[in-house]
RNA sequence: GGGCGCUUAGCUCAGUUGGCUAGAGCACCAGCUCGACACGCUGGGGGUCACAGGUUCGAAUCCUGUAGCGCCCA
């Protein structure tokens, strides 16, 4: 029976229908008692801040090739999927929220309520970007979704605290953070950004103690002045060093302090050469602090204000207390001048206001030990980096050993397991002395214990009227991050997932959390199993726009993958996705609006960006419309455009593509039956796209072992578009309408169903679709050997072909046949000849040549319009013809009355003098006697062959000229 | 300041260990509505591979330097 396909592919409802039966069918789902070796990966998992960007589509849609590939090459397959709850982006945003729609701080609101909006943040967002990872197509095992605060996460985090703690890895100490005053928390460098902002530099005087000299300095923050613990003067500044050792007041705090000498702080040319040194207030001042055993000075409240013990100055915010600080030294007559000067200053990421360094108490993790081991799995290759030279970053990362400051005061997050106790140790045997799951240690500076436990303890475990209270602070979401490749499978618990896939095969992720994520999870992955989380890393490039910057949604450049997926289709989308995915680390992608009106794309200029411009005229429609971007509200007046990129076309098209050809193959499956077919007795062109598929099949599967995507898909596009669809389906055609139908339906259908199982790891959608389709004409199928085929392409086994099909001699005849025809093609193009007209070939070749150009006469006819054709060594060139000059054979195309022997001439000179050109840069290396002596023996031999095939072009063409010249 | 990457056709990019006459998609030009496909078919034009040196028989590819761009870390 035949059956007709609807002309154009509908990725929309493909996509639907799709989703529906791979999850009722369960094919994602893992199951660890099925055999199988196991291949598994771990979602990066995406934050619950906000939906995912194209940058995500990209990672998710790498992953899923690789899972897909992998779970029909037969392996015991878990794509583990998940979101994480990115402590203080979260928070900032739904505070932010909370301050928009109530005018509450999180103070007001309180930390119970806070965080309830933030779960309830997260479940709509958790929501969201799941459906947009299915929309993609991943084939994650979603019964398995995990999020980094849930019970099963929560208690690797505890696990690995209470043992990193026990196993003194982790300890409290004093540090200079970077404190954002407005959500009153300290932040991770990499959540601050600089920025050039207006300030000021002033010069002041502190008189020296028991002289009458001054010192005079300069700063670009006078306040600090309250925190001073010193001067600081080069040792080699001669104008100083009878000044060092004595000591300075300073008039406002009243407070003695020393000049000292510190060469590593103070640049002798810089300013007046003196420096005054505020330890707590400034991180090289910190560091001048330490090596000379100065105290530190903490002026300032957490909210930015000075801390009471500062006089009149107490309460005041920090620039008040600037102004009154300039006053007050002027007025004391100690002022000497102010500048202005543009600052470099560090800004929340999430407040975007001044950070203060600010130097406060913090939890750390040692990292000698754990930075090591995480190095060396790299440097003994356990675990690999694709491309290699990203494992340099990590290297580089991890042998700064820095300790790892692991708290932060946040509310939303996993709360620091740690008690406060101010009590005898007797009293917490008492409690807790027959459990080993509670162990405690004396802090010194506090006088108190602190009381680690895997359990939370009420605060009145100790009994009578001692409390035992929790840190308020919670965890560096990375600290959770760290544990996923083994949280995930259930760890702690020994659980079945965690024995069959830990460690995970690979871990897909782009380079910027190489050291913030893939470094930490190495080391916690052998701090708690003892193995590695996963074998490989491959790290993909970054997205970037048409003008080479980030893709955010905060510029307007970013593009929802959703946008996307309903312009062009999940499978264009996937397809682009691969494409872009080479060893470079950035791949540029222009960005357009589409028009709501009119559905044109009109490109984004840089200064539609940041909603710099509010409308757009439509340059089709003449409508206007508002640009893509964060705008926080719809306009009531103007429709806001989605946005896309023309890149995505090619994807879409070559879907299509695949379609029609699908749809050509069902058009003439009329009477299939199945039947085994053998290759030695196929006709010459099955044989050659057997061998062309064997090759493909072998180049593909050896492109994903190696991470290489975009030279996967073009592999396959090559193949299916010009292979299958432009040559051989064209020479099918005849066959489909004689005797021989019944094989070559066969092919076709066995060659279709190797396609869809090809293509299917990149286009999902559409190869399930059409392989649907296929069941229904063809349910048995396949080469060389029928059988009933799958229920879906999802599960259907990965081609495997022998490598006896692949046969050199027949792809050299059949590439002979197609430039001959290209050279038919070309005269017809260029004098304009009705493409319905039959031309007459005359061919000097050798006699082998002219029988296998007589046996392919019916694709001549039918490819190139060859009407009459004659060939072998003795044929002339006919009057009147229009030539191509190959290395087998000459060709002539008769044109009695149709050419222009004019341009003939020019043209055939044209080609002569490249000819030409080639020939001389040739000649040059074959008398040069160090190449020949020195170069490969085929190398040499293979250019001795091209010259000669030049040489005797070019003998051809003159011919030709001269015959022209000569009136035909 | 340290590290990494990029610069190849008008645009976006391939080019695996140095070796056939440097490729693709889009755009461009010309011609095609022939029963799979105009999201198409056929053909064509277009590149001194950023620049300057060097290594080599041979460099887009390796080395050095210069310029521009981008990213990461301090």
């Amino acid at each position: 029976m035949s059956s007709e396909l609807p002309k154009q592919y509908d990725p929309q409802q493909a996509k639907q229908d799709c989703l529906t039966y791979w999850e009722e069918n369960k094919f994602f789902h893992a199951n660890p008692d099925a055999p199988g070796k196991p291949f598994c990966i771990v979602i990066p998992p995406p934050n619950v801040t906000g939906a995912l960007h194209l940058g995500h589509a990209l990672n998710c849609t790498l992953q899923d090739i690789l899972v897909r590939w992998r779970r029909m090459q037969g392996f015991n397959v878990l794509w583990m999927p998940g979101t994480d709850h990115a402590g203080i982006a979260t928070q900032a945003v739904v505070e932010r929220r909370v301050k928009e729609e109530d005018g509450n701080t999180r103070h007001e609101l309180g930390r119970e309520k806070l965080v309830d909006r933030i779960w309830a943040w997260k479940d709509q967002y958790e929501k969201r970007i799941l459906g947009q990872l299915r929309e993609i197509g991943a084939s994650c095992d979603w019964e398995r979704t995990r999020f980094t605060l849930d019970p099963v996460c929560a208690s690797a985090v505890r696990a690995t605290f209470f043992q990193m703690f026990k196993q003194n890895f982790i300890y409290r100490g004093k540090r200079l953070v970077n404190w954002d005053t407005h959500l009153q928390t300290s932040v991770a460098d990499d959540e601050t950004f600089t920025e050039t902002v207006k300030g000021g530099f002033w010069t002041f005087r502190y008189p020296v103690s028991g002289t009458d000299e001054f010192i005079r300095f300069s700063t670009t923050r006078p306040e600090t002045m309250l925190g001073d613990v010193a001067v600081a003067v080069h040792p080699s500044d001669e104008r100083y060093t009878h000044l060092v050792g004595k000591k300075v007041l300073i008039p406002l705090a009243g407070r003695e302090i020393p000049i000292i000498a510190d060469g590593i702080l103070v640049k002798k040319e810089f300013g007046t050469g003196a420096v005054k040194v505020t330890t707590a207030h400034d991180r090289n001042d910190y560091a001048c602090g330490l090596r000379h055993n100065l105290p530190m000075i903490n002026i300032l409240a957490s909210d930015g204000t000075i801390r009471d013990g500062f006089g009149v100055y107490s309460g005041l915010d920090r620039y008040e207390a600037r102004k009154r600080v300039t006053e007050d030294m002027e007025k004391l007559g100690f002022f000497e001048g102010r500048e202005d000067r543009d600052i470099e200053l560090a800004h929340s990421d999430r407040s975007k206001t001044p950070i203060e360094p600010f130097l406060s108490d913090q939890w750390f993790v040692k990292m000698d030990h754990l930075a090591q081991i995480a190095i060396d799995a790299v440097k003994d290759e356990k675990v690999r980096f694709t491309p290699e030279r990203y494992a340099g970053t990590y290297l580089d990362w991890l042998g700064e050993k820095r300790d790892w400051c692991i708290s932060r005061q946040l509310w939303w997050g996993h709360r620091i397991p740690i008690w406060y106790a101010k009590c005898d140790e007797a009293d917490l045997k008492k409690a807790f002395g027959n459990r080993d799951d509670v162990c405690w240690i004396w802090d010194q500076e506090n006088s108190q214990w602190l009381v680690c436990s895997l359990t939370d303890i009420p605060e009145d475990a100790l009994g009578g009227n001692l409390k035992i209270v929790q840190d308020g602070d919670v965890l560096d979401t990375w600290f959770s991050s760290a544990l996923w490749p083994h949280s995930t499978l259930g760890w702690p618990e020994k659980t079945k997932e965690l024995a069959k896939y830990y460690p995970t095969s690979v871990l897909v992720t782009s380079r910027d959390i190489i050291t913030l994520w893939v470094a930490r999870m190495v080391m916690t992955g052998l701090f708690n199993t003892g193995s590695i989380p996963f074998h490989k890393v491959y790290i993909h490039p970054k997205i970037l726009d048409g003008f080479g910057e980030t893709m955010s949604k905060s510029k307007g450049n970013g593009i929802d993958p959703l946008d996307i997926i309903s312009r062009y289709g999940a499978d264009a989308l996937r397809y682009q996705m691969a494409h872009l995915a080479t060893e470079t680390q950035d791949s540029r992608m222009p960005v357009g609006n589409i028009c709501p009106h009119c559905e044109t794309l009109v490109t984004v200029k840089q200064e539609h960006m940041y909603m710099r411009t509010k409308k757009i005229t439509c340059p089709s429609c003449k409508k206007t419309f508002r640009p893509g971007g964060p705008w926080p509200a719809p306009d009531p007046e103007l429709p806001t455009a989605t946005q896309g990129s023309e890149r995505f076309e090619q994807g879409r098209n070559f879907a299509t593509k695949l379609w029609n050809a699908a749809r050509f193959l069902f058009m003439n499956l009329e009477g299939y039956q199945p039947a085994p077919v053998v290759i030695t007795s196929l006709p010459l062109e099955d044989q050659w796209l057997l061998s062309r598929l064997q090759r493909t099949t072998e180049e593909l599967t050896s492109h994903l072992e190696s991470f290489r995507f975009s030279e996967s898909i073009r592999t396959l596009y090559e193949f299916i578009w010009t292979e299958f669809c432009d040559w051989y389906v064209e020479m099918s055609k005849g066959r489909l309408r004689d005797e021989s139908k019944p094989v070559a339906q066969r092919v076709l259908a066995g060659v279709l169903d190797a396609i869809l199982r090809l293509i299917h790891p990149f286009m999902p959608f559409l190869a399930e679709t059409i392989w649907k389709a296929l069941g229904d004409v063809a349910p048995s199928r396949g080469l060389l050997v029928p059988v009933k085929a799958e229920k879906s392409v999802v599960i259907a086994s990965w081609p495997d072909y022998s490598k006896d099909w692949y046969q050199p001699e027949i792809e050299n005849r059949i590439a002979r046949m197609q430039e001959l025809v290209r050279a038919i093609r070309d005269v017809r193009n260029r004098y304009l000849l009705d493409a319905k007209k039959f031309l007459d070939i005359k061919v000097r070749c050798s006699d082998a040549i002219a029988i296998d150009l007589k046996s392919l006469k019916p694709f001549l006819a039918h490819l190139g319009g060859v009407g009459e054709l004659e060939c072998g060594p003795k044929v002339m060139r006919p009057a009147q013809s229009a030539s191509h000059v190959h290395p087998d054979f000459e060709a002539y195309v008769c044109l009695s009355g149709l050419i222009d022997v004019n341009a003939e001439i020019v043209r055939l000179e044209k080609m002569m003098a490249e000819k030409q050109k080639q020939i001389q840069s040739i000649e040059a290396k074959l008398s040069n006697e160090s190449f020949v002596q020195r170069a490969p023996a085929d190398v040499v031999a293979q250019q001795r062959d091209t010259q000669a095939d030049l040489v005797s072009q070019v003998k051809l063409l003159a011919e030709n000229i001269v015959s022209l010249k000569q009136g035909g």
